[in-house]
DNA sequence: GCAGATCCTGACCGATCGGTCAACTAGCGT
DNA sequence: ACGCTAGTTGACCGATCGGTCAGGATCTGC
């Protein structure tokens, strides 16, 4: 046998799966998906791109695997707020819920954000957005005023932004988990809570 | 003469290379910089891919070119913040500007905000980033707090956002410019005032 | 040992990528 | 009529795109 060669095949890895949809919703996030080619996402999760194709049909079925978790568990946090009595109490812990997954989900969440436009027909972003729009129109209520819809679109466009591509370059020293967990609620409840109890007053 | 036929070489346009920026600053906005083709953009301004790279020298030049008025625009409105003397006036015109900047080069800002961190090595995008420091660091004083830096992000993420994607899908009627102008005002005020003014006592 | 399933890969496909180049057209001053 | 310049284009280049396919490696159950 030939000395120290590396096989040709190497073995197979327990969760290649994992590890690619890892891999590739770091570059969808980072770079877009139409920027982001297989051979990319192979070389960066050490495989060859016949790999990712053999675990995933398509590049978009490939999208669709990563960002469907993110979209099933905000659909949870929605379908929980709405069969919610309460009025402020269930709005608290929406609040908190919502939070909540932006952290868990900031990288799902920024690619949905930032590309639902340029990938309309795509089955998960159309569902993505159908899902945003309900969100929308469920925390701005019927008749939304233009300050309340842009305060609901700066809270998600912004959580988006700040907690992917603004730590990298905002804050240099990344501060710690729960800083920023109790920073964000503060801005996100106060973003959000004038949409949501309008007669709070929450300026003074 | 051939009876109606359509010359291959159509007349030279006035204002190419600004109908050519305008195209590739709506596709890089979109798409992204990496996803969007020179082939799009010649296809989507009626020209050839040849003529983009005869007005460009290049991809990268032609995003350069594309960038580089809001830039200077920020940085303009930056230096001038810096430079005057007072504190809440001052303050107050800054973000009076900065709104119209917000507004007047929502693609622009987009397009670097949501891509910065992909095209670094790109001067064009260098030099940006390096303003959005310096900017963070004015508004935000020496020693900022975590929730300080979170909501010069999701001030300057979310109202990028909300101006470019969250237009078409969120609020389906376009409203009025001057309302979403009153409103934009409102809700970025509200971020950046406790940022700038630290005895204000924003959490009690 | 061996059949089958699973995982991984290189070779290959047509299409498209960013970019170069020579040719062509039109307008201009002379 | 002439040459010159600016603007536009198709043909073409090597590289890479998403995707297919046949086959090698590894493991299991028999």
């Amino acid at each position: 046998m030939p000395i120290d060669s590396v096989s040709p095949h190497p073995a197979a890895r327990p969760n290649a799966g994992q590890e690619l949809r890892a891999t590739a919703l770091a570059q969808f996030a980072s770079i877009g998906f139409a920027g982001t080619s297989l051979q990319q996402i192979a070389d960066a999760a050490g495989y060859s791109k016949s790999s990712v194709l053999y675990h995933f049909a398509s590049k978009e079925a490939l999208l669709g695997e990563v960002l469907t978790p993110a979209i099933d568990r905000l659909e949870l946090i929605l379908d929980r707020f709405v069969a919610s009595p309460g009025e402020s109490e269930s709005r608290r812990r929406f609040v908190d819920d919502f939070i909540d997954f932006l952290l868990e989900f900031r990288l799902e969440l920024h690619t949905f954000i930032n590309q639902a436009q340029s990938l309309r027909g795509i089955p998960v972003i159309d569902r993505a957005g159908a899902l945003i729009v309900r969100l929308s129109d469920t925390l701005c209520h019927e008749q939304a005023s233009t300050e309340d819809r842009i305060r609901f679109g700066i809270a998600l466009g912004g959580a988006a932004y700040t907690l992917v591509a603004g730590m990298t370059f905002l804050s240099k020293d990344i501060a710690p988990a729960d800083e920023i967990r109790e920073a964000l609620s503060v801005v996100i409840t106060e973003l959000l809570a004038p949409v949501a109890v309008h007669t709070i007053q929450s300026r003074e």
